[in-house]
DNA sequence: TCAAAAGTGTTTGTGGTACACCCATGG
DNA sequence: CCATGGGTGTACCACAAACACTTTTGA
């Protein structure tokens, strides 16, 4: 029993956020060894009185100074080479943080900072394939669930909802194609205020919370 | 750095199996406390030369003496209260074992037995929730992965590997729709092979190693 | 009156679903 | 020849995809 207790658990957290149209990841330049100077995912050891949920809320807002946004579990990594100071196993979270409260990056702000997923810099342990790993599930859920919201502010345009997709699935969608699927889906609803901007001022929608978070996707075997 | 070495770190493993047209799951009955004499999934600590997917296979081939069967990580599971003993952290696998190797249960056989997933057993720590989530989840990789021959024999037949579907999603699928739309998916092709039975013999067919075992669902979302 | 973004319908194709009968074999 | 399971096709409907112009505002 002695021998399995020299098994540490660490929760390392992978928070996406929308800035500039850029689908964005917090990361933290490390100030010691292993991998000095390179970058990595927030995280640290579960404490003995936390839930992993918690650890991982803690971390978040160790960071970011956020509470309750949307965050899930990703996938707990567990090879034996991962660390090289010892037997670690990390529960990887994914956080997203609605762009409005994504603006600074750490309170403590000493070392952290926005980076693109679309360029890493180079980061330390296995933390590219985790943030590559989120960034996959994200896309993945957003094609079948209504989680894109909560990237976004509370109220926000079809336009602003549209452009998050597009730069979370990296690729254009048709403007109206988008609109009617995403109004028949039920999952939001007009505010009755509009935003006023550089043209045609716009509708502000909100997201029904009643509404079903996860849709259930068509089947593609029987 | 002592505080959070008190934290254990276990590998739980769902083993799930057709056996008599029913979707049954591996329990181990409990010799001690706690929730003695409840059932249990097999599980145990991981060894410090171990990764959580050996761990995990170890624990399969101890209780089934089956290898390189599907395996997959399903959840983390790290509430504070979940195990009486103390602070235990537990990754859990599902392992899905093909039907003509799964008539035995355990190798060292103590009492370790198949039971319907349809009429679980009073069963000990969080197992229960574990196992149901396992079983959600591979309901739900049935609709868009090709993940379901993992419960067959390497050849089969139409008719069976309908009944599978059959089983675990637990309705009645149309016979002419599953052929159709399992044939298009291009995952399985013929042997050239016929199996003889009470009625008229059935083609037998062969699950292609070299398709994709993930395929592409529609999105739902734009 | 111009720039800039919002908003709006129709057509065409593909794929899902529902549905009933004949075929090959063994006893 | 009969019981048993294997194997096959079509018609309808719903939804996805492609596609271009008008509307509203502020400068």
């Amino acid at each position: 029993m002695a021998r399995t207790s020299d098994i540490f658990v660490t929760v390392d957290i992978v928070i996406l956020a929308l800035r500039d149209d850029d689908l964005q990841v917090l990361l933290v330049k490390r100030k010691n060894p292993p991998f000095e100077g390179k970058w990595a995912i927030p995280g640290g050891f579960v404490r003995h009185d936390e839930s992993l949920e918690d650890g991982a809320a803690r971390e978040l807002f160790e960071e970011t100074g956020v509470r309750d946004v949307h965050t899930e579990q990703l996938f707990t990594f567990g090879t034996l080479d991962r660390d090289p100071r010892g037997r670690m196993v990390t529960v990887a979270y994914l956080a997203l943080v609605p762009a409005p409260l994504a603006l600074h990056a750490g309170t403590d702000a000493s070392d952290a900072q926005w980076k693109s997923v679309y360029a890493l810099p180079e980061m330390g342990f296995d933390h590219a394939e985790i943030v590559n790993y989120a960034v996959k599930r994200l896309r993945y859920k957003l094609e079948y669930t209504a989680v894109g919201f909560r990237l976004l502010p509370k109220t926000f345009t079809l336009s602003q909802l549209q452009r998050a997709y597009e730069t979370v699935l990296g690729e254009k969608l048709d403007k109206r194609n988008f609109r009617r699927r995403i109004l028949q889906a039920q999952v939001i609803e007009e505010t009755g205020e509009m935003q006023s901007g550089d043209g045609r001022p716009a509708k502000l929608y909100g997201y029904r919370e009643d509404a079903v978070a996860e849709v259930k996707a068509r089947r593609l075997f029987p």
